[in-house]
DNA sequence: ATTAGCAGTCTAACCCTTCGAGTGCTAACA
DNA sequence: TGTTAGCACTCGAAGGGTTAGACTGCTAAT
């Protein structure tokens, strides 16, 4: 347990670190944060930190930044609240009064807004659940191969090919389809893109077929994030604007990282946290891209449509701004989308 | 007319200059590409093709570099074949022999294959032709303003709001009204996107209303790129595979340019080439982003949707490649495309 | 018209120094 | 025991100066 003096002094580094990029020194902690101890205490306190990995010292005369344990622990209990200036508001009046009629139009205007106000790379992702799977069928190529067709309500069907396992003969094939129909009839297809199957396989009567069923999931997979899925994304070039990607590699990474929609997809789909909770990931320990946070809530988007909207940008990232303009967007959602 | 010496050393500048990015030296054109005649003869000419204004010299002590003039004189008149690899008939292959059931998959097979053998930032422009004009409605809203409604076949309705013009009465409106119909039903939604109005307008009876048509022209042409129009992008981290974009500044300002989809698709679907011609567009001079080149092909996807595939990249440009793909695929997509 | 040779120019790379920011440690102090 | 002042030390960023070398333009000879 951190006593309280830790806890603001991080708290300050943290701040500090979010707004000016630059490791913070004891000094600057002492006359802008605290001013009841002398910079030589907050150096000591600053030690302890650092031992304790909250902290970290680029070099040895430079002042401290936090580590992603820090932004772990500001974001869960030391961050306080962000009022949106008038600025903000003044955006999102600007988006919202202009005509919007689909629902394209309302997710557009979130992702400029959010782009614009938090200066990060908005993402927003639509997950279609109204078409559902009727039946999967197993098709044997006679090749060692096996054709997986997959029938939904909507469109005809999606297939894949995979290797027929060792030793599986028709019957035992006839039974993994029925077991796959018991399974999967009746789901929706984007259900399937953060699926776990380990779990649901290992406590399977199939276990010879793990293989098979994995790769046949895949299929499900690779097919929800294709037809069942929309990922949009705006304001790529915001993070320019930041100084961890002034130099061009790492700006690099991050737009390829980007173009990958599939990872975006999952990144901001899973762990299904409630509308109204904001879910923050940090860094790679957190499935987060290397070097990268993403902060997003899940909205309904109607009957049968879900979705995430959030945004994508640096470890060092300004989470009480981020959180409260999701919070907000999240509530004028609510009611636009009846 | 160039003498056919000048020619040769200009297109030897291009080449150079295309694959290695650097200035070109007298010595080096005579070591790589003619042997019979001196370096300082090359230079001689060299310096008359920079009068000329074919060529740029950064600094005394450099070697030449190729201004706009060069590639498009080179690409109308210089530049030789380029062969595919078997490495990038490779890639081709790879992703034509994935199981492709839809346009979607289609288009996003090409747009990875462009970008994956180029190295360049693939676009893809769908116009679907499907939704035609039904009728167009004028809204006097009684506050200066005025509804303009767009029916059409498919949705039911766009509309966008713009001021009343001075002196316009109602009877006047009625005509603008009847005059726009006339114009516009029975056209696609999606033709409007570069549709040139100055000289419709020129023509009109209305010339007075100039500038309410024009607002009602945006409008169209705003529903059209929302609705009829799909822009989709691949490859945008690729552009920092090339030095004109190793500073930070000219890669966001690129970035900043392909997320505006509005002007990437009028880039693409202008100035109509016929399916079977590259366009090749170099510079601001035109209409391309400063500092970039725009190499096109116009395709059909089949009963009412048309489009276009394309590559934006520096200007410094490989555009032998460029069109060589360019050509082979749109040439596979007539073949698959029924 | 072509070419060899040479003086002149400019960049890129490297090294060196300096400046200042910030720390850790020590010893004194409450 | 916790806090603080003082100081030596470290390290990076910035600036200046030098050097090496890449090319050119010009001149004069062929």
């Amino acid at each position: 347990m951190l006593s309280e003096r830790k806890r603001k002094i991080l708290c300050a580094v943290v701040d500090g670190y979010i707004s000016s990029a630059q490791p913070i020194s004891s000094k600057e902690i002492q006359q802008q944060y605290m001013l009841d101890c002398s910079s030589a205490t907050i150096r000591n306190e600053l030690s302890a930190l650092e031992s304790m990995g909250y902290l970290i010292q680029p070099h040895v005369s430079a002042g401290r930044i936090p580590s992603e344990l820090a932004f772990r622990f500001y974001v869960d209990q030391l961050m306080n609240e962000y009022q949106l200036t008038s600025h903000d508001v003044e955006i999102i009046r600007k988006y919202f009064s202009q005509r919007i009629v689909t629902l394209e139009d309302v997710m557009t205007a979130v992702m400029h807004i959010i782009s614009e106000i938090t200066d990060y790379t908005s993402v927003v992702v639509k997950e279609d659940m109204s078409d559902k799977i009727t039946a999967i069928k197993l098709l044997d190529l006679s090749n060692g191969k096996l054709l997986v067709v997959i029938v939904t309500d909507a469109r005809l069907l999606k297939d894949g090919v995979v290797e027929i396992p060792e030793g599986a003969d028709e019957r035992t094939l006839q039974q993994a389809e029925k077991w796959l129909n018991k399974l999967f009839v009746g789901k929706h297809v984007s259900e399937f893109v953060n699926f776990n199957y380990t779990y649901t396989l290992a406590n399977s009567q199939f276990s010879q077929f793990n293989a098979l069923f994995k790769k046949i999931i895949d299929v499900l997979k690779k097919v929800s994030l294709e037809n069942g899925l929309d990922v949009e994304t705006y304001g790529q070039h915001k993070i320019f604007q930041h100084s961890e990607y002034s130099d061009v590699h790492s700006a690099q990474r991050f737009l390829s990282e980007m173009e990958q929609k599939v990872k975006i997809a999952q990144m901001f789909t899973n762990d299904g946290g409630q509308q109204g909770s904001v879910t923050i990931k940090i860094g790679e320990s957190d499935n987060a891209p290397a070097g990268c946070s993403v902060v997003s809530t899940r909205i309904s988007l109607g009957e049968n449509v879900s979705g995430s909207i959030g945004v994508i940008g640096p470890v060092r990232m300004n989470y009480k701004k981020v959180v409260t303009v999701l919070d907000k967007i999240s509530d004028l959602l609510i009611d636009i989308i009846k």
